[in-house]
RNA sequence: GCCCCCGUGGCGGAAUCGGUAGACGCGGCAGACUCAAAAUCUGUUGCCUUCACGGGCGUGCUGGUUCAAGUCCGGCCGGGGGCACCA
């Protein structure tokens, strides 16, 4: 479902159903062919009228509580996609599909009540402990708590008796100057009616547009309404009330109080009107006299100043004293305000989920009934007109009313696709269920342990998707709060971009290109090629390489090793020629190895010889065992690769052990590499002698006899510095491990005949002789 | 501007608890095998110095804590990411 289909319809002509069918199909047949287990019996589209109908129920569902809702409001309008974007979903003032600058327009359009799980979601991160910290704090950041009072300033004259204000700094209210309106400020609109000069003022700030340019070099500007508003603790103190165009209706009240010398904004603004600017937060050890504000304004900590009744108080104080006051007059209130909004779910597009909700001219908005979901997108729809197929169809969205039978039109927005992903997961634990969610099996399987994701879903599908976690716990459908107990991000796949001039020219492809003689060129001629930085692949700088080309040079054994060799999973991983080749010397390193073992006993044969080079090759063995099984279950792979080197080593190293170690050296790395590399590991489990799959094969178990060794090497420092090592038995007392270190030359060569004054033995580890 | 993360050989990266820096791989160099090449195998590969033994330096820079610092703390420099008029 989603954008790329539609778009792929209207570029092709072809249905964005034969598409998608046609996209999941290819991508079926690349899974496959990557050995991957998969159980595709619980295998469905969100596409499929079987999937988005229980969408529709979930809805009516989320409806009934309260979790949604039809608003108008100031929205993200994607002027490519033709379609309204959640804030999620505009990254840097851009849509984060399209790439465009998005505009602002006022829209009816449909919410999810996201934000009534604010403080929910934010204390739910606490408890993810196995979510890389770097994802919480972004979803913490993106849901902005702050505490802070909200109160209110008598005004002079009508249309209002008094305005409200929010502030996180209400210890600083007797250096305000003045309070400041948000141009969208309902008072504003009241005012501009009867002022023409307001009136332009406010288009102005709306024309200075929400891009990230104009936002930076906005300088402040304000227009003096000429109403005066009282100090809430001074009735003679008057301050003047302007509009101005960094105030934000949407956070807030929409209002503010301005303290120059204890906020940026207010200061520059102030500096303009020349409005006092008065510093009642004096940094400790100051003298509040001599304590200006230059430039800068100070959001420091200290100790209150010219505020009267708050003078000597520390911040946090000063801020409880002033809530308890006015609360106690009846005109303030603690709030906590947060920066997340609620999640705008319609779009103007075709190739989604259509929102079940029949429009009533005498009834208003109506839901279809459960009965009579789903709500089906019509197949016969035209993409020749911009606009939305579903708005210009001649018949569809024309229906009766379910309330009064009445003449009605259906909703003819879909939903965002970031909603149909939002519980795909739960559906999966029993994709055929008839309700939306078998509660049962929901109840075995949630929440997912291992969740494995692109870091760019921290504020998009991931918090949407704890949302709707929630929403559906609250709906009785689900008993977890939380959909992912761990969550792991991957890195993305890079390559060397290939342009054919130095200054900028045509992208090539890396097929089209090749190295030799130290140099690099277009393919079969002698035109330079230059090479540009690696680069998360795209099809736009044709640095990509088709999974198949690959896997029919290589197998699929091949491509897997390489993504876990050398790169540990969460970084980025450049796909390099060489790299894959190497790779595939490993793997016919490891077929060679299991083919030219000749002579071994059968399997299951136990193991009795006790050469020295045996022992050391069942030592490599289960020392390999150990370490792998540590790294693969810390999703370390790029370490279990090594391991799995260096114990491919020791056959080399192991010259003449042979017999039942080499037996379980050789089973053993196959058992080991069998997760990584399986097709390779059943074809050398067969050529062993086994009847049985790899796959079935019990994992191997480490002896810890043959994990650790006897003997142990310890580095011996002076001062610090490596002079030298000694080998001594593990279970060597401290006494003679100091003896031994004292007894080496580079060490008494380093004391210069002078006896150590101190030794330090870290038992097992290292000994220091201090001089 | 605010917040967060990261700087280790020619390259990807190890060292996750303050205890031998550079595991393992790629690349390079040398040798064996070969008529030759490829493949394979063996050795070698941080930098400087030395015929050699050895010595010195070394984890972005800088200062500190410690017997001991890639690891902890302060200041800077560089790179990446998130948020961005959020009161």
């Amino acid at each position: 479902v989603g954008l790329p289909a539609e778009n792929a319809a209207r570029e092709k002509g072809v249905h964005p159903r034969e598409w998608t069918y046609a996209n999941i199909a290819a991508m079926r047949e690349q899974l496959m062919g990557r050995g991957l287990a998969v159980d595709w019996s619980r295998e469905f589209a969100t596409c499929d009228p079987e999937y988005y109908a229980r969408q529709q129920r979930l809805f009516l569902d989320f409806f009934r509580m309260g979790l949604v809702y039809r608003a108008e409001a100031d929205v993200n309008w994607d002027p490519v996609d033709e379609t309204v974007l959640a804030n999620e979903q505009v990254i840097e003032g851009r849509g984060w599909r399209s790439g465009a600058l998005v505009e602002r327009r006022k829209l009816s359009q449909w919410f999810f009540k996201i934000t009534s799980f604010a403080d929910d979601l934010l204390g739910g991160l606490d408890q993810l402990g196995r979510w890389p910290e770097k994802v919480r704090l972004m979803q913490r950041n993106w849901i902005g708590r702050s505490e802070g009072l909200r109160f209110s300033f008598d005004l002079n004259k009508a249309p209002l008796s008094s305005i409200e204000v929010f502030s996180t700094r209400p210890d600083t209210i007797f250096g305000a100057s003045f309070i400041a309106l948000s141009p969208e400020h309902p008072l504003t609109e009241q005012l501009a009616s009867k002022d023409s000069k307001l009136a332009q003022f406010v288009a102005e700030c709306r024309a200075g547009g929400t891009a990230e340019e104009a936002i930076e070099t906005a300088e402040k500007r304000g227009y003096d309404t000429g109403i005066r508003a009282r100090h809430p603790f001074d009735a003679d103190w008057e301050l003047p009330v302007y509009v101005a165009n960094f105030v934000l209706m949407a956070y807030g009240t929409g209002a503010i109080f301005g303290c120059p010398a204890h906020d940026q904004r207010d200061l520059d603004f102030a500096r303009k009107y020349r409005l006092a600017v008065l510093p009642v937060v004096i940094p400790e050890g100051v003298d509040p006299k001599s304590f200006t504000i230059p430039e800068e304004a100070y959001v420091g900590p200290g100790r209150l100043a010219n505020s009267r009744f708050l003078d000597g108080l520390d911040v946090d104080n000063a801020k409880a004293e002033v809530a308890r006051r006015l609360e106690a007059a009846g005109r303030g209130l603690r709030t906590v305000h947060y920066r997340l909004r609620d999640w705008l779910v319609s779009r103007q597009r075709y190739w989604g989920c259509p929102i079940p909700v029949i429009h009533c001219q005498s009834c208003g908005i109506v839901p279809v009934a459960a009965e009579n979901l789903p709500v089906k997108l019509p197949d016969d729809v035209r993409f020749d007109s911009p606009g939305n197929p579903l708005a210009l169809h001649p018949t569809w969205k024309h229906t009766a009313c379910p309330k009064c039978g009445g003449r009605a039109t259906r909703e003819t927005d879909t939903f965002d696709t970031f909603v149909d992903s939002s519980w795909y997961f739960v559906r999966f634990t029993d994709s055929h269920a008839e309700d939306p969610v078998n509660r049962d099996a929901a109840r075995y399987w949630m929440p997912v342990d291992q969740y494995i994701g692109g870091v760019e879903h921290a504020v998009l599908h991931l918090l949407y998707a704890r949302f709707f976690t929630r929403a559906m716990a609250k709906a009785g459908n689900l008993t977890v709060q939380e959909p992912f107990a761990g969550l792991f991000t991957q890195g993305m796949v890079c390559h060397e971009t290939y342009r054919a001039a130095a200054d900028g020219g045509d992208w090539l492809l890396p097929e089209d290109v090749e190295k030799r003689d130290g140099g690099v060129f277009m393919r079969g001629t002698d035109i330079p090629v230059s090479v540009g930085p690696s680069e998360k692949m795209s099809k736009s700088k044709k640095n990509v390489i088709a999974p198949e080309t690959i896997i029919d040079a290589f197998g699929a054994d091949t491509i897997r090793w390489f993504m876990l060799s050398d790169t540990p999973p969460e970084r980025d991983i450049e796909w390099t020629q060489e790299g894959a080749e190497g790779c595939w010397r490993f793997v016919q390193r490891i077929y060679r190895l299991i083919t030219e073992a000749e002579g071994l006993p059968l399997p299951g044969t136990t193991i009795a010889e006790a050469t020295d080079s045996d022992l050391e090759l069942r030592r490599a063995t289960h020392r390999a065992i150990a370490a792998v099984t540590e790294d693969l279950n810390a999703l370390r792979f790029n370490r279990a690769v090594a391991q799995i080197y260096t114990l491919a080593n020791a056959f080399g190293a192991a010259g003449a052990a042979g017999g039942a170690a080499r037996r379980e050296a050789l089973e053993t790395m196959v058992l080991l590499i069998g997760p990584m590399m399986p097709h390779l590991a059943e074809t050398c489990w067969e050529t062993l002698g086994h009847k049985t799959l790899v796959a079935m094969a019990r994992w191997p178990h480490a002896d810890p006899r043959l994990v650790k060794s006897d003997t142990i090497t310890i580095a011996v420092q002076v001062n610090g510095k490596r002079r030298g090592e000694i080998e001594i038995a593990r279970e060597a007392g401290e006494e003679s491990v100091k003896s031994s270190a004292l007894a080496l030359d580079s060490v008494q060569r380093a004391l210069e005949g002078k006896p150590p004054r101190r030794v330090i033995v870290v038992p097992g580890r290292i000994v220091n002789v201090v001089a």
